[in-house]
DNA sequence: TCATACAGACCAACCAGTCGGTTTATCGTG
DNA sequence: CACGATAAACCGACTGGTTGGTCTGTATGA
């Protein structure tokens, strides 16, 4: 990919973060990149396309992770310990990309909107298979809602990106563990639930 | 309050939601209401102060339910279900509001963002003050780190405004239940986690 | 008569995107 | 290596359209 192409995004991805996609005009973004409109739109067909971008490069990230953590792993527990730990360092790799993703979303043109929109589902489809196998097998309590618990534990996660800051008391890593000993503390079955066996199962993954 | 100011704000909203605060231009706000500009600025002194009107009602609701929650009880177990419960109630009151008061929210002008900000740091304190005591007292478990659990608790009840719906299979009172008892599950000191005490805290809120 | 509530034509500012032109890099050929 | 040609990269003045906000005027009710 160009340079400058790359430049572009690099500058745009804080701008956008800080003011929003439409307190940025493409004279701001090129002024600070040191470029021209001509420049800009030799890269890019429209400046939705650089939001597309940024939204198309976190999503896909999130996505092949998930995937590859779902096919390395056999029990549910140990998937759904994956998929989260690898979900959550992606906020310290990608906090810009994806400030920019969940603000600015509504202003992806249709065409775009749907095809982040695919890989956002699949994504969650992951998830909520995970909770249901583990359910299924006793790994998880039998008494919980899978979609309700889905959508909590990827609500306890998305929300990091409001909040998380590099420079923080805890790592990316430490706040991963803490995220994960909650959820399994929340829904692993009552048996795996005493000291031992659950220090195990949190061990066995690191 | 005037029944045009009102209804621009009622009109406004969905419009705000649906296609954000930039996607929706005052000339069709007001043509929507069936007023006309100057009806609209005989009551709102420019577009950012119906953003912030919309921003701080929600707010000032959820600040002030949950400083009536903080005060009727006393055991911080009983404390964070309250807070949360009529926290989660919220979503389906407000949930409009909800979804500009996060999209949007980069949009409000330095004076107001102020002002928001303060409630909702307020808000954040009584949730991670209700933690902090919890763990003191020993109903909750010792090895919790307050300000992450805190910050997991609040996304993923914030994250409730992204797939709420009203219509959806379950009440908004159901998901309010769900979120407090994997809470609990995950907060609460072993001893109060066989069965029959858990029931029996569950129930006491009821 | 006077203030409040509303109407709507109007304006200055701004913005995404265009387009003709210029520079720079690439490469085939003698 | 030199040279010319071709295309890709980049420049920046310009435009058509839109937007938030203003201002003068009118209606209504106390």
């Amino acid at each position: 990919m160009s340079d400058l192409r790359k430049k572009i995004i690099q500058t745009a991805l804080p701008l956008f973060e800080a003011k929003g996609f439409h307190g940025v005009s493409v004279n701001e973004i090129v002024e600070q990149v040191g470029t021209s409109k001509g420049g800009f739109y030799h890269h890019f067909s429209s400046k939705d396309e650089l939001l597309f971008v940024i939204h198309d490069t976190f999503i896909s990230y999130v996505l092949e992770n998930a995937e590859k953590a779902n096919a390395e792993f056999n029990s549910p527990t140990d998937k759904l310990q994956a998929i989260v730990r690898s979900f959550v360092k992606v906020f310290d790799l990608y906090k810009p990309h994806i400030s920019v993703f969940y603000q600015e979303h509504i202003y992806l043109r249709p065409a775009y909107e749907l095809q982040i929109k695919q890989k956002r589902d699949q994504f969650k489809q992951i998830i909520m298979q995970a909770i249901e196998e583990g359910k299924q097998c006793g790994e998880f309590r039998q008494d919980i809602s899978v979609e309700i618990t889905g959508m909590a534990i990827l609500g306890m996660v998305n929300w990091t990106y409001k909040w998380y800051q590099r420079e923080g008391v805890k790592t990316i890593e430490e706040i991963g563990d803490i995220f994960v000993d909650l959820i399994l503390h929340a829904i692993l079955h009552e048996r795996f639930l005493d000291q031992n066996a659950f220090a195990s199962i949190l061990l066995s993954q690191k």
